[in-house]
DNA sequence: CCATTTAATGAATCACATTCATAAACTATT
DNA sequence: AATAGTTTATGAATGTGATTCATTAAATGG
């Protein structure tokens, strides 16, 4: 029998399917993900697909949902890392910037998911694991705001740990966004859009009167300190150089 | 003949369409927006709808390409308003939030429409159109930027308009996706997201070094300067109170 | 009034997601 | 090791809704 091996046996070929989903995308597009193509490719049928997933928008709110934890372990790497807190709050940011480069394709998948269509097409399961993934990461960031108050590097009052970090998130989010929607920032001459995204999180983090203050950086001492970061805080994450 | 009256009358058609498919989404959501029913409502068949979209998501692209200029009327307004350029600036931000509660689900549509899946399944023209009916809007928001440095209240180097300007735009863009995505908020004891919102576009506004300077500015003050930009800049728009 | 072009129609088609009756693979029992 | 019972896996059949296109109706022009 084995009920433990069963589990096994089944959390193996979950691993799998998702696995395949996400070569799938990435050979093809999220929009031409197909079911059928998905059970094709790992040799299962239909069937058995949606004995793990109750619907497309399920298996892919299950995806994402995985390669959170992936991307909460740069966040972890960040908020460890021996630094004054404000560096270590920049480098949350540039954590972003690495893991774009590994997962190419998450936060077009995260931004087509959290959109009322996909979302409500999923699984209460599903979207209830989606949260619980994503509180330690709060966890981390909001660790980060305390340690500062703490220090004396942040004196911002009135806005909650959480509060703040929201605002960091909410520049990163939007600049993915961006970043992932096709044509939107040839119209603007913009070319390195998470270059720009560093500097306005410096520029917020600034406004939060966060010691110490960068003020208005060169671009070179901004590059300097992404690259200081990379090399530093995430050197086994950079699969092929910046 | 009248090839003009036919036009005339075509542009009508079109407008209902759109009038009917917002009504739908607000009545039934999103999700459940089918293009038979459209059809149905307008009185119209189904192969006329798709004389004027080249698809569902067409449709829906068109949809929020009509409504942009509504939101640039109010941009405009900040842009014209007679106040020193950073409050101009911030009125941009409130403009925002007055613009939701008149089109509440005009994001909603926007994120989905975005989202790689969708924008691929319009039509090249309507995406076209999009790109162009946010040209102007964009323009506002820089001669703003350009206003505050020829005035001297802002003095921040190495970033064009268009850059700081999209600072802006991530943090109201990333807290519209925030508040759209059903739970993610309940989860973070945040109550009033675009409340925070503006404190945060104040933060970021500071973080540019933008004169005169807001500092860690009281709640209140910060209501009070929205209720104020609300009654000065936006009289007419809003429906009904705050 | 008829011929021709143009516009409108909605039944038919198509593409996929999803289901479920059936088959196959196990397990336990005698 | 044969049988019955239970769990898993299957993929053909179903369902939903977007999209098409052959047909009809209306408009235009001579």
């Amino acid at each position: 029998m084995g009920t433990k091996e069963r589990r096994q046996r089944e959390a193996e070929r979950e691993a799998l399917f998702l696995d395949v989903a996400l070569e799938l995308v990435r050979e093809e597009s999220l929009l031409n993900l197909q079911m059928s193509r998905i059970a094709e490719k790992a040799e299962y049928a239909v069937g058995t697909l949606y004995l793990h997933f109750s619907s497309k928008e399920d298996l892919l709110l299950a995806l994402v949902t995985r390669t959170v934890k992936d991307y909460y372990d740069l966040t972890r790497k960040a908020s460890e890392w021996k630094a004054p807190s404000r560096d270590r709050m920049f480098a949350v940011g540039v954590g972003d910037l690495v893991f774009v480069k590994k997962h190419p394709d998450y936060f077009r998948i995260v931004q087509y998911i959290l959109c009322e269509v996909a979302w409500n097409a999923a699984s209460e399961q599903r979207k209830q694991a989606f949260h619980d993934a994503n509180r330690p990461g709060l966890k981390l960031v909001s660790t980060i705001v305390e340690d500062a108050r703490r220090s004396g590097d942040l004196e911002i009052d009135g806005q909650t740990a959480e509060e703040l970090a929201l605002g960091v998130w909410a520049i990163c989010s939007g600049y993915h966004n961006f970043t992932h929607a096709e044509g939107l920032l040839n119209h603007l001459s913009i070319t390195e859009p998470y270059f720009l995204m560093c500097r306005h999180l410096q520029n917020l983090l600034d406004g939060y009167h966060w010691k110490p203050i960068a003020g208005p950086a060169e671009p070179q001492a901004i590059s300097a300190l992404i690259e200081r970061i990379k090399k530093e805080v995430f050197p086994e994450d950079l699969c092929n150089a910046a």
